[in-house]
Parts: C-alpha cells; structure tokens; sequence
DNA sequence: CGACACTTTGACTGTAGTCAATGTAAGTGG
DNA sequence: CCACTTACATTGACTACAGTCAAAGTGTCG
C-alpha cells in the first residue's frame, strides 16, 4: 500500500473529482482545508486488502478512482459480497472499533484517507460532515435492502441482468456510438467471474451460463470476456425484472 | 390505526419502558420534554400497515411494544421481508420524500409518533439525537450486510436456524426452567411460517420441513405451532452455521 | 359444529450446484 | 518465437436442494 510521503501539502481537493458528489461536498473553503491537513493519498493493486475485519479501525476513506468490494467470509470458507462501492463513496465504519467486513480493490485504486480518530474528532466539530455521511448511510441502508430482495426472491438469470445494470449506472459510459442514449452502451467489467457469484449469491458455472444466455437472446455482447455490450437495454431491464413478455 | 387524542399532556416519557435504550436515550429532561410535545402514542393491530411505499413519509416512530416487518413487493408479487424491528427499534426513513418500503405489525404493537417535519427540525436543533440515529442506522446497515450473506450463502436449514436465534435474542426470555441460562428458552414466535419464508428467501412449505427437521433432531420443540422451545441450544448454534460433527 | 387461517406432509419437478473437462488469454522463460 | 504455466471462463453431464402442486392436518373463533 503506498502512502504519499506525508499528509499533503499541496491539497488535492482543489483538483479532486469527487470534491463535490462525496461527503466534502458539506464542506467549506475552510473545512476542507482543515480536512485536507489529515488526509493522505493512498494506491492499491488490484486484490489487496483496504481494511481488514481482524484489525481495528485505522482509517475511512474516499474512492476516487476505482471500485472495492466488501467481503464476508465463514469459517468453511463460504464468502459473500455484500456491497460495491464506486467513486465517489465513502468507505469505513465510523463508531466502532472494529470493521464488520474487508475491504479489498477490485481495480487499481485511488484513495483520500482520513485517519479514524481525527476524522471522528471532526465529524464533531463539523456537523454538516456528519449530517452528510448520515444521508450517505441512509442510502446505502436502502441498498443494501434493495439488494436483499434480489438475494432473496430472484432468479439466477434475473440477478445477472440486475448486477449487469447496476454495475452500467455506477461505472463511466463510453463508447455509445448511436446518438440515442440507452441504445447501445458499453463497459468494462470490473470484477472477474467469481466475484459476480458472490455477489449474486451464485456459482461461477452459473453467472457464466446466464451470461450466455443473455448473449444468445441478443440482451448484451461480450468481448474478451470483460468487455460487456448492452445491445438492448430493454430486453436487459426486462430481463433484470422477470418481465416476460 | 388509533391515535390517543391529541399531543400527550401527561408524558409517556417519564414511564416509557424504550426510554433510556432508543434514540430517546440521546436527550436531557427539557429535550425529552420538547419531542414529548410533538409525540403521539399509537396502537396497531396485527397485519395493519404502519407506513406505506406509495404515500409520503408522514412520520416517524419508536416501537414500543410489538414486532414490525419492513416489507418490499415486486409486481408479481413476490414479496421479501428486508428488515424485522423489535422495541426499542426506530421506524421510518429520515431524509426522504417517500419510504423505500411498507411497514406492517406483525403483532399488536405500540408506537411513539413522530411527525414528519417536526421531528426533523428536532434533528437539527439536538444533534445528540442525530448522533445516535445515525449510529442507529450504522447498526441496522451491519445487520442488513449480515443478512445478505444468510440470503446468498446459507442453506436452508442454517437459514431457519439462524432466524430462531435472531428472534430468541432480540425477543423477551421466558420459561429458562434450568437454572443455566443458556439450557432451555423458550418464545413465542412473532411471525407465520408465509413471513419467515419472506425473511428467509424460503417457501413456506421448505420452512416447515426445516422446523420438522430442528425438532427431530432435538435442537427445538415446538407447541402449539407457535411456541418455540429451545432444547439444545449448542446444537441449534451449531446449525445455524453448518458446524457439521 | 363448521368455517377459516395456517401448517404439515407427500410426490414430483426444476433450478442452480457439483464435478470434471475443455477453452481462452496473458505472461514467463528457454 | 514457441512451449509452458497460470488464471479465468465456458460447457457438459449429473445431482441435489429447494420449489411447486395437491391433499390432509391442526388450531381458533363464531
């Protein structure tokens, strides 16, 4: 994990790309300052562990750039993902000392970290920070319930279709070559097949048979794997839906 | 839904059984005074919706008495349990126009009312009691992350299991006959077999196969259909996460 | 008693899991 | 450059767990 050298000197934020969309969105001139002298900028290689649910609370952080994924393991070894987080999330369990879950980066990552005490000590001073990461909380509360209900009640092929969409509206769109928006979308996969089963509550087999599925019934097009192609976004949102026409 | 009267004039507060557990427990005597002066006490019968996804948020509350199960419906009407409260729990999504859910008593319960903008300019002006709704929700996001791996990892049986014990914990103790507090506790189950099977991602009929199954190898007993009693409860632990020996 | 809501049980089915083999892409070293 | 390794993905054959459909059982209430 490579720290920069020291808290920074020359502030990030003024050029940051979540300065706005994440939790520093509460924040004055002046808090963000404040805030900028304990931060420190942070890389991670894609599979390393952020935060550990063995350790204590050392720090939260930003996502600036890149996706992580939050893991929960059993003792036999079963594992489960239970959350995604895209820039510009926040990341870490304030008010407890140890993390309910692991951290680890899906895709090369950049982190704004804020060390746990300090940060805590200014969740106090500015209440419009806490007031921000409250809502922050509050929606991923609904999340996580939104997520429950695929867990729960849908089908393997519904849950890849929904996975696929979520990952299409959290990640950059590129590559839209018709002027119609939602007509052909493209992106990269960021996670490897057995991630995508965790998170669905699947198997590898399965998420890759479903992805085949989509593929013949001309939902989406896959290259190299990795490269998804949303070649009918209805039919995908159909399909996300159990909506069998 | 049967409002007393009007705004309490003798306050609930001074002999409220939640008082000192729930978010209440944040605030002086003259702030408890002051959210006194917006609170309404409340009861629902058994099946009544407390608060519905398809109106605007009118209130808040504390649970009292009862058990509550938040509830998410898709079109065709499959349906998910994605959250069961329990006294001194808090009820209802701060921060929005609409509820990501519908509310229902699952048994007679009693609530402690809150309206909608009041009780948020309460938030602003005691920020203690902000302070411990947000840690409230931080603890109801740690569940809700729990209970997506039961969802996607767990079998049946440990998912019948772990909810026996969810419910053991979270609802009052009666019947320890043995002296050891561990040996024998029984309840009453809050829930129909149609409610646990939501909760669990089941069937009902896989549900009651379970149960069979929990009885006649000795972990519960079950009178009444409704009554559990728990004989073992190292083997039903044990259940709960597959501890095969 | 009968009606109703809820639960259990049985027989059968189907979806997703398991196990195993094959395929594909990227990276390494001779 | 090509064989080889490694990691990841796909496909197939078979299995099993949980779902479906249907019937019978239990408990409560008027």
């Amino acid at each position: 994990m490579s720290f920069d050298s020291s808290p920074d000197k020359k502030n990030h934020c003024d050029t940051c790309v979540v300065r706005h969309d994440g939790i520093c969105g509460a924040l004055s001139a002046e808090e963000i300052a404040e805030l900028g002298k304990i931060t420190k900028r942070k890389n991670c290689q894609r599979g390393q562990v952020i935060m550990s649910d063995e350790m204590p609370v050392e720090y939260f952080c930003n996502i600036v750039t890149g996706v992580v994924k939050l893991n929960k393991t059993s003792e036999d070894g079963r594992q489960s993902i239970i959350g995604l987080l895209f820039p510009p999330d926040f990341l870490g369990r304030v008010y407890a000392e140890k993390n309910p879950y692991f951290a680890e980066a899906v895709t090369e990552t950049e982190l704004c970290c804020f060390p746990h005490r300090d940060f805590e000590k200014l969740l106090e001073k500015f209440k419009g920070l806490e007031h921000r990461l409250f809502e922050h909380t509050l929606d991923e509360l609904d999340s996580a319930r939104d997520w429950m209900f695929l867990l729960g009640r849908k089908s393997a092929e519904e849950k890849v279709a929904s996975l696929l969409l979520l990952i299409a509206k959290r990640t950059a769109m590129i590559g839209c070559e018709h002027s119609s928006p939602y007509k052909e979308t493209s992106f990269d996969l960021p996670l490897p097949r057995a991630d995508i089963a965790d998170y669905l509550g699947l198997t590898i087999e399965t998420v890759s048979r479903q992805m085949t599925k989509l593929k013949k019934c001309g939902a989406i097009d896959v290259r190299d794997q990795r490269h998804i192609i949303i070649s009918d976004m209805d039919a995908l949102e159909a399909m996300a839906n159990q909506d069998v026409q």
